[in-house]
DNA sequence: ATCGTATATCGTCGATTAACGATTAAGGAG
DNA sequence: CTCCTTAATCGTTAATCGACGATATACGAT
C-alpha cells in the first residue's frame, strides 16, 4: 500500500509515549520530585525547599513532568498544587512493564544459545 | 555530622541509576533497537537495516545504550554482536517498579483527600 | 490601593544531543 | 598484499537541556 507508510502504527505510537515518559523521568531531580509528590501528593512549593535547586528551575522541571503527562497542577490561589497523575502512571506500567519482562525472557533465553557464537 | 553530608546515600545512587537508564530509554529509536535485539537476542547491524536511520547514527545509540548499561557489546570478526544485559533489565525492573507502585498508591489515596482543597 | 508571597516565564549561558556524511580501523576472502 | 565488509569514530550542524538570575503575573492580606 504505497502512500500509506507516514501513518505510524499503534505501537509505534506507544514506544513514542514511553520514550517521551522515560525521557522526563531521566533526570535525578525529577525523580525525586516525583518520589516527594508520591509521599504527600500536593506539597506545592514545598517541593522547592527539598532540592537543591533554584525555584526557576524546580519550576522548569515541574514543566517537563507536566508535559510528559507524569503530573497536574492545580492553582490554588497563589500557589500550584501538583499530583501525581494516576492515569501517567498506569499508563506507564502498562506498556513499560509487558516490554521489561519480554527482555528479561529474552536474555534468560540467549545466555546459552546465542546466535553469534554457533 | 559535618562534613559527612557529601557522601550520597544509597537511595541517591539509586535514583542516579535509574534517572541514567530511563534518559538512555528516552528514545523511540534506542527503544526499538532493544525491541530489536529482544526478538533475536544478536543481530549486529541488521539494526541498521531495520531503523530509517545512517549507520552512524545507529551506533551512536548503541553507545548511548551500553553506557547506560543496557546492552552488551561483543566482538565476533569484523562485526559486533550486541545483547541485552540480563543484569541491566532486573536492575531495572528492581528500582523502577516498587517505586511506580507505590507511586500509584499515592495516587489512588490522593483521590479523595487532596491537601489542597480541605 | 499597596504590599508580600508564590510561581511562571524570559533571557542567557555553556553543555549535551541527535543527526548526518566522511573517514578510519579491523578483519576475512580472494 | 589487496579488496571488501563492518562498525566505530571524527567533524559539523542545528536543536535541546539544565541551570541560573531577573522579571512578570496572580492572588491574599493589610
Amino acid at each position: 500500500m504505497p502512500g500509506l507508510t507516514t501513518i505510524p502504527d499503534a505501537s509505534t505510537i506507544l514506544d513514542a509515549r514511553l520514550a517521551a515518559m522515560a525521557k522526563a523521568l531521566g533526570h535525578p531531580a525529577r525523580i525525586a520530585i516525583l518520589r516527594t509528590l508520591a509521599r504527600c501528593s500536593c506539597i506545592c512549593g514545598e517541593i522547592v525547599k527539598e532540592l537543591p535547586l533554584a525555584q526557576s528551575t524546580v519550576s522548569q522541571h515541574l514543566k517537563v513532568l507536566k508535559t510528559a503527562g507524569w503530573i497536574t497542577g492545580v492553582l490554588d490561589g497563589p500557589r500550584t498544587c501538583y499530583s501525581l497523575s494516576a492515569e501517567a502512571v498506569s499508563d506507564f506500567r502498562f506498556v513499560l512493564e509487558p516490554a521489561l519482562e519480554q527482555w528479561q525472557i529474552a536474555c534468560d533465553c540467549s545466555a546459552d544459545s546465542n546466535c553469534c557464537s554457533p
